[in-house]
DNA sequence: TACAAAATCCAAAACGTTTCGGATTTTGTA
DNA sequence: TACAAAATCCGAAACGTTTTGGATTTTGTA
């Protein structure tokens, strides 16, 4: 493997102007810039890492720390691996897993991690409310991104998609079809865009003045079995039945549609449903019929941003750069229509 | 971060020294050793692995390259990569995978990495006949491990199970019980384990004088698609029927006993069947009636045995302590019966 | 006590890169 | 031509570890 030293052996250079050269620094005849670079080229050159990590102090490593997944949440967390991994790959950065099993402590793995000098920031994902790896973070200054943002001041990097406005959408187009009976099949509730979709739920019902039924807040990791047994639930109660179902993603409404034809409801003669489509390359909204009424925004454009946003931080990119609320599209389909008033 | 000269310092002691102590070398007093690692830990000393890696020349990583997992292919995909990491974190090596789309060469990016020197060794999986990747690997003679063994000489590290002894087993079960038209599911062609396993089950045709027809061997991408068409097909020809059937994986089982109950065809009664199961965790055996007859061996298993042969081949040690074909478990249950020769 | 052997220690070099501070050369202007 | 300014270059230090080769101290034996 050829070495600075080599390279400037071999065109009569100093070390100092061939790596100059080749990092772009301004003080270098563009002439010899070029010569260093077809010579870096013919000998086969490329940087030692382990040097350049060692006087920039860094591990060139970005991880991510999570439990071993299994069951149903196994499912797209492929998909978040490869994402990142790709995207961290592109600025050259290495992109590991850290698993922790089911009796070690989370905070104590990232403390371990952060002491280790082995990793230069985290991904955060499924971020909660107070979330302790945030806080922990933070207080060591330590690099990191999240996915989603907190209901409380963020300053950090962060990639999310308006989960407010999805939900608030999704509440108001149903609202405008006549529906005042609207159940919301949420995510788990300590987590950050289960709340933010809470809010605009509210606030949709709030701006026309209907009344929020907390019978009708159905709350869950997002799984088709949450679908399934919420519907179930909603329909057989006594008082309050929803003529309008808002599912948090693509699994849950699949959830619901299964029991509704179980319960042998029409969409959307009896009841209307509506969804967040994350576009899982598994998980297609297409599958649906009658076709189902979204708000879209896909996953996997996150992985781009978050890296980006990350490497950003780390390389100390004011803050402002480094945040985005991502917006989505509404796409009116088949499964909502006017509100149905006689007696279920 | 405290360093090895910081140490040095606090203990009146010179760096190499210290450093000898943390390493365990045989040429500091157990005294000053333990002081050494009493003001390690109480200074929350950790090694630079830059620095670490600069000296030694490596990089501490390892590397898994595939394709980006679609569909089907995907389902165990997350299980390998969670699997191999927890077992490289052990050995304080990280493991990154890097995926290469579509019209990209595959060869081509082990070169690159290769030549990066960001990489120390790499696991190889889904080995297939003549596989240019070890070929490869093999010419550089850069660190590898392979999961399966090729059907030639084998001159590297490997881990593998007894595929041949898995095939041979179960025909010889079948063949016991009176099958004479025995088929064969197979994964795909090219593999090295499915060419070990269609060996093991012509072996144990031979044994009996029974003939092969080439009818009753299917193959193709293990997945329970594989096993509902290989069903129907082996049971609407013409000429042979078969009376068993082996299947390569449980998902490839599940296939088959769907297909079988669209057909109206009971098991044992009618077929006897008869599979390997990999004890997948999201695909269990034990969710199949009548209960199935399996060859087991836990694909789980594969990990450690992996990451060590691996670390072991870069730290130099010799092939004979890095490879092993692992034995598997005959477990007989209700999916088998002796022949029955009333026409279908 | 004297000396060899064993045990324990250390200074310095090396790994390959980036950066600091300054040196040298070229260019521009009068 | 003379001088200042700009452009281009370079030596040396630094990052934190391991290793080499040798130095020093302790132990054992006669």
């Amino acid at each position: 493997m050829a070495t600075l030293k080599d390279l400037g052996e071999y065109l009569d250079l100093s070390v100092t102007q061939v790596s100059r050269a080749l990092n772009g620094h301004s003080d270098v005849n563009e002439k010899t810039r070029l010569r260093v670079q077809q010579a870096a080229k013919k000998l086969n050159y490329s940087p030692n890492i382990a040097a350049r990590n060692l006087v920039s102090g860094r591990s060139g490593v970005i991880g991510l720390v999570s439990r071993v997944p299994v069951g149903e949440a196994s499912d797209n967390y492929l998909d978040v691996i490869v994402g990142l991994s790709a995207q961290f790959a592109k600025h050259n950065r290495q992109f590991i897993i850290h698993i922790i099993d089911k009796n070690e402590d989370e905070i104590e793995a990232y403390r371990k991690l952060v002491n280790s000098g082995a990793i230069d920031g985290f991904v955060i994902v499924e971020s909660i409310i107070n979330d302790p790896r945030i806080a922990f973070l933070q207080e060591k200054s330590f690099p990191f991104v999240v996915h989603g943002r907190t209901p409380n001041e963020n300053n950090f990097p962060y990639f999310d998609i308006d989960n407010y406005g999805v939900a608030y959408s999704l509440t108001e187009h149903l609202i405008k079809l006549g529906h005042k009976h609207i159940a919301l099949i949420n995510g788990l509730e300590g987590s950050c865009y289960s709340a933010a979709r809470l809010k605009g739920y509210q606030a949709a019902l709030a701006a026309d003045r209907l009344p929020f039924y907390p019978h009708l807040l159905r709350s869950g990791g997002m799984y088709e079995s949450l679908g399934v047994v919420s519907t179930v639930q909603l329909l057989t109660h006594t008082e309050i039945k929803p003529t309008a179902i808002i599912a948090g993603n693509i699994l849950i409404a699949r959830g619901v549609y299964k029991a509704l034809d179980a319960l042998k409801l029409d969409i959307p003669q009896h009841i209307s449903v509506v969804a967040h489509d994350d576009v899982l390359p598994r998980f297609r909204a297409s599958a649906f019929y009658p076709a189902l009424t979204v708000t879209r925004s896909a996953l996997e454009n996150s992985w781009g941003p978050l890296a980006e946003y990350l490497c950003g931080s780390i390389d100390g990119m004011p803050l402002k750069n480094l945040q985005q609320v991502a917006p989505f599209e509404f796409m009116t389909r088949a499964s909502t229509a006017a509100v149905n008033n006689t007696k279920l």
